[in-house]
DNA sequence: AAGGAAAGTGATTAATTACTTGCATGAAAC
DNA sequence: GTTTCATGCAAGTAATTAATCACTTTCCTT
C-alpha cells in the first residue's frame, strides 16, 4: 500500500469534500463518504483533521483565497472602472461556475449554525469582497464614469447581494443554466444604473 | 388530557416548524423538537403527517399562499408600474422581514436534496412571482415609465435574484439589519435602471 | 540497520433520529 | 350507554454517523 503525505492527503480530501458537496449538497456528505472517495478508510479522515468541521473550514478557506487571487487584478488594476467592474463580474460569475461545491457549500444549513468559526469564515470573504467593490465603485466615481450621489457602500452590499441571488438561483435549479452568461445580463441592468446620466434637459420629464 | 382536533394540532406543528427553523435553522429542526416545542409526544407527530418531509411541504405551502395574498394587489393594482413595483418590494421585504423562518426554510440543504416535490414547491413559488414582476414591468414599459429597450423577462429575473440575495445576506447575518428598509436601498439602485432616459442631449457623453 | 514518527486500518461506540408498534383514552355518534 | 375512532403515549427499532482505540505498516532520519 502507497502512502502519501499529509499534506497531498488533505489536499485531496478537501477535493473530494468539495467534489461530492457539488453532487450532493453538503448536508449528506459524510466522512464515510470523503473517505470512499479518497480511497482510504474512514478512521483516516481524523488522521489529517481533528473533526469533520474542520474539513469544511479548510474547503472554504482554499476556495476563498483562490478566489481573492482571480479577482485581484480587477480590484487594484489601472483601467477605468467600469471595464474593471464589468470585467470583475464575468470573472467573478466564472470561477463560481467551475466550482459548483462552492455554493452548495456556503449556503449549508450545517455550515451556518454548526460551527461559529466556519460562518465568521465565510462572512470575512464576503466582507473583504464587499470593501474591496466599494472601493473600486470609489474610485469609478471620482474618474466620472459613475453618477456623483451613488452610495458606494450600499451598491457595493447590492451588487454583492445580486451576485449571491444569481448563484443561488442557479444552486437551487441544479445548475441548469450557464452562470457565466448572466454576467452580460446583470451589466445590462446595473450599466445604466451606476453611469453618471445625461446632462438635464431642458423639457419637464416624468417625475414620481 | 385534553386533546385537540387534527386541523389545530397540524396548525400548531406547522407553526412549531417555522418558529424553530428561524431559530436554529431547519437542519437540526427534528421532530422530537417540534412536539417539544408543541407539547405532545415525538410520535404523535405521525399521527397527523405521514412523514417528516409533509410537515416542511405543508409549512412552505402556507407561507407561499400567504405571500401571494400579500402581494396580489401590487400585481394586479391600476396605479403606475413604478409606484406599484417600489411598493411590491417593501411590501415583500417587510413580510419577509416578519418571518424569519422563511429563509432558513428555503436555504436548507435539507429541503433541496431529500424531496424532488419539496424543491418543486419552492420553484413554483419563486417562478410564479418572477413571471408576475415580469408582467408588471411589461406594463410599466407601455405605460412608458420605464425605458423601452428593457428586457422584461431578464430583468424580473435579476430583481428576484436580488432580493434573494438580500434575503440570504440578512439570515446569514442572522438579522442583523433590518430587512425591510432596504427596500428604499434597493430602489434607489433600480429606479436609474429601469427609468425611460432622458432625451439623448446634443453634446457627446461618455461612451465606453 | 535501528528507531521513531506519521499514515493507515478494522472494530467499536455513543449519540442522534425518523419512524413503528401496541395499547390507552377522550369525545362524538348512535 | 356503548360503540367507534381519531388522538395520544411509552417503549422500541433500525439506520446513520462522528469520533475513538488498539494495533500495523511505511517512510524518513541518523
Amino acid at each position: 500500500m502507497k502512502r502519501k503525505s499529509g499534506e497531498e492527503r488533505r489536499e485531496e480530501i478537501v477535493r473530494a469534500l468539495l467534489d461530492l458537496t457539488a453532487e450532493h449538497g453538503a448536508r449528506d456528505v459524510s466522512t464515510q463518504d470523503i473517505a470512499d472517495r479518497v480511497g482510504i478508510a474512514q478512521p483516516t479522515i481524523f488522521r489529517h483533521f481533528p473533526n469533520r468541521d474542520a474539513i469544511f473550514r479548510a474547503a472554504l478557506d482554499s476556495i476563498g483565497r483562490k478566489l481573492l487571487d482571480v479577482l485581484t487584478p480587477m480590484f487594484s488594476g489601472r483601467g477605468s472602472a467600469d471595464v474593471r467592474l464589468r470585467k470583475l463580474l464575468a470573472r467573478q460569475l466564472r470561477f463560481i461556475s467551475r466550482r459548483k461545491g462552492l455554493p452548495r457549500l456556503i449556503f449549508s444549513e450545517r455550515l451556518h449554525r454548526e460551527d461559529p468559526e466556519l460562518k465568521a469564515v465565510v462572512r470575512d470573504i464576503i466582507d473583504r469582497y464587499t470593501s474591496r467593490l466599494e472601493e473600486l465603485l470609489r474610485e469609478g466615481i471620482s474618474q466620472g464614469c459613475f453618477r456623483r450621489d451613488l452610495q458606494p457602500a450600499e451598491t457595493a452590499r447590492l451588487i454583492v447581494a445580486m451576485i449571491q441571488g444569481l448563484v443561488m438561483r442557479w444552486s437551487l435549479s441544479d445548475f441548469e443554466f450557464p452562470l457565466d452568461q448572466q454576467g452580460e445580463v446583470l451589466w445590462r441592468l446595473l450599466e445604466p444604473a451606476l453611469r453618471t446620466p445625461e446632462p438635464p434637459p431642458p423639457q419637464g420629464s416624468t417625475r414620481t
